[in-house]
DNA sequence: TTGTACGCGTTATCAG
DNA sequence: CTGATAACGCGTACAA
């Protein structure tokens, strides 16, 4: 009861021709009759053939899908991400499985494994927030051809090659913008600094302050994560202070919200008595009455980016040389009325 | 130069048993001895083995894997969606590969066409805005044996599971709750009629509205898009009305965002002089200063329900049974601001 | 308990 | 231009 794929065996019974013809005919190859083209073809038509992907694999060694490992698939930044990265290849055949670490470096590791079980042709990686150990990456490296490409949250490895935002950047230029509405205290929220793309972001604060002639003061760098509870939690610890700030440049969009929401409560009013700038340019951002500034990640244009790298891997790998590429994109910033003091 | 990967033959060859031995001590046959066993175990872990899933998929004729069709994966519903799908399979050994039709039947047609060249155990598929075409789906059902399963955007067709949520439910909810809020004349933004969920979401609004003796008048139904734009010009319009209305119940949460930055603009209080509510539960609704109520689709639990149809008629096949099912979630009224008229 | 040999569906090589 | 056959890596029926 089984129904059963038709195979070119069917067909070359059917026709009487080899199993050799019929797959050459179904690849157009250039040695072949137009006549037993067409027949073939038709017959094929007929029948409801359907190339089995899966044989032509094992075959050629090439299954035409990757794989992207990725915290949570359901974060506009991710899905983003992945949207550009399935957009890049799929003109070029290839699928994308999608796996989520939970934020967990053992889950990750074991779909690491599970991916390369599948003989996937490449795998994108944004690390979870525990991830450490390098090693057993840098075993596979050694030990397989497949393509391991890290973008957003990544570690420097060689032989990986890597598709970030430029995190120092984006945050210099969140925080001079807010020097230059005249804000002179600014506090930063800066999430976990496990993750380089938080590390870069602090530094970016801190430059941008030396670079105007600020103090850097230690108290001003409040250790959060990224949900809109600690930002709220974070601006009520801040508002005990005897010397209040009057601004915030949060390393997530979601402490950004939270703060916001705090000051409301607090009757503090922004941007006048406060400005805010977030990181991630959720869409939330832009929708709020009270709209709030925040850098811009491109993540689609970084998902099709990484789809390219990988591209040009592929090409490269057969002509034997392959460099690791090491891509920094620019972010944009997002001026709106959050940090907008003066006219 | 290329690094291969370790077979069971060089396993074999190594330790000097049969390839046949080798498998059978990988997958912990019974009729093995420990001895050999761990003789295997342990070359396999020296040698670096991964089982090559391809030529387990050729020869036992399952993927473990599947692929999931929507039109954009970076949607706030449609990934939680794909998270749920995840999370539920993955235990079970299942890999995910997504495509976007990109709201555009044709390409939904293609995409559905190789993830079977794939050969993938099952398809999950909400369909585009303009599909409308079933008879390539039909066939592809009389010809193959492989599962498809609707969820939310579908089409009922003999032989496929769906999963979708009560929208007539849902619609009747929000529609009720407006009219117990002393709300009367209550527009909707009705979304695009081709699709079930919308049609559903209409008739719900329209039940409502008969239930409680109030009139449906025509002129109140309002065919819109999705976007903001279309929910702000639509007030506009409505505005011009000497009669207007005091309420409105729209079918997406954007065009109910675009409905209330338009009302901010004219200077309409919400939820005093007006009620909005919206459909689906984007998280901005909730973080609005003036938060919008919604309905909630539980996404995720779709996504892990619709895993789940898929679990049991895999389970149901090899007995031989295999009925379809027409699952139907219940929505969750998330009561906020703006339609909050009495204490 | 272990080994031999075949098949899954394709493509590629070598003959003709 | 076409045909026979090996090979990809694995699991398994059958035999020992």
């Amino acid at each position: 009861m089984t129904k059963k794929n038709t195979t070119i065996y069917d067909i070359s019974k059917k026709l009487n021709v080899s199993v050799a013809t019929v797959s050459r005919a179904l690849n157009n190859h250039p040695r072949i009759s137009q006549e037993t083209k067409e027949l073939v073809m038709a017959a094929a038509r007929e029948m409801n053939y359907k190339q089995n992907n899966l044989a032509k694999a094992l075959k050629s060694g090439e299954t035409k899908t990757v794989g992207v490992i990725v915290p949570y698939i359901n974060t506009n930044f991710f899905s983003s991400v992945i949207r550009g990265l399935e957009e890049e290849l799929s003109p070029h055949g290839y699928h994308v499985i999608i796996c989520q670490s939970h934020e967990d470096a053992a889950i990750e590791k074991k779909q690491l494994n599970t991916l390369l079980n599948t003989q996937v042709d490449g795998i994108f990686i944004s690390i979870s927030r525990n991830t450490s150990d390098m090693e057993y990456i840098k075993k596979i490296l050694a030990t397989t051809n497949t393509p391991i490409i890290f973008f957003d949250r990544k570690k420097d490895i060689p032989g990986i090659s890597t598709i970030t935002i430029d995190d120092h950047k984006g945050a210099f230029m969140a925080t001079e913008h807010l020097i230059n509405q005249g804000y002179k205290n600014i506090c930063h929220f800066s999430g976990d600094q496990n993750l380089e793309i938080y590390q870069n972001r602090l530094n970016g604060y801190i430059d941008a302050l030396k670079a105007n002639d600020l103090p850097v003061v230690k108290e001003n760098i409040i250790n959060t994560g990224s949900s809109i509870e600690e930002g709220i939690s974070a601006v009520k610890n801040l508002w005990k202070r005897k010397i209040k700030p009057d601004a915030i440049f949060s390393a997530s969009d979601f402490t950004a919200l939270g703060a916001c929401k705090e000051f409301k409560n607090l009757k503090v009013k922004i941007p006048e008595d406060i400005g805010v700038i977030g990181f991630s340019n959720e869409p939330f951002t832009q929708f709020m009455e009270l709209s709030i500034s925040s850098v811009d990640q491109t993540p689609v244009v970084m998902g099709k980016i990484a789809g390219n790298v990988f591209l040009e891997r592929i090409k490269d790998n057969s002509s034997g040389i392959s460099i690791e590429k090491k891509l920094v994109l620019s972010p944009t910033l997002h001026i709106r009325q959050s940090s907008s003091r003066k006219k």
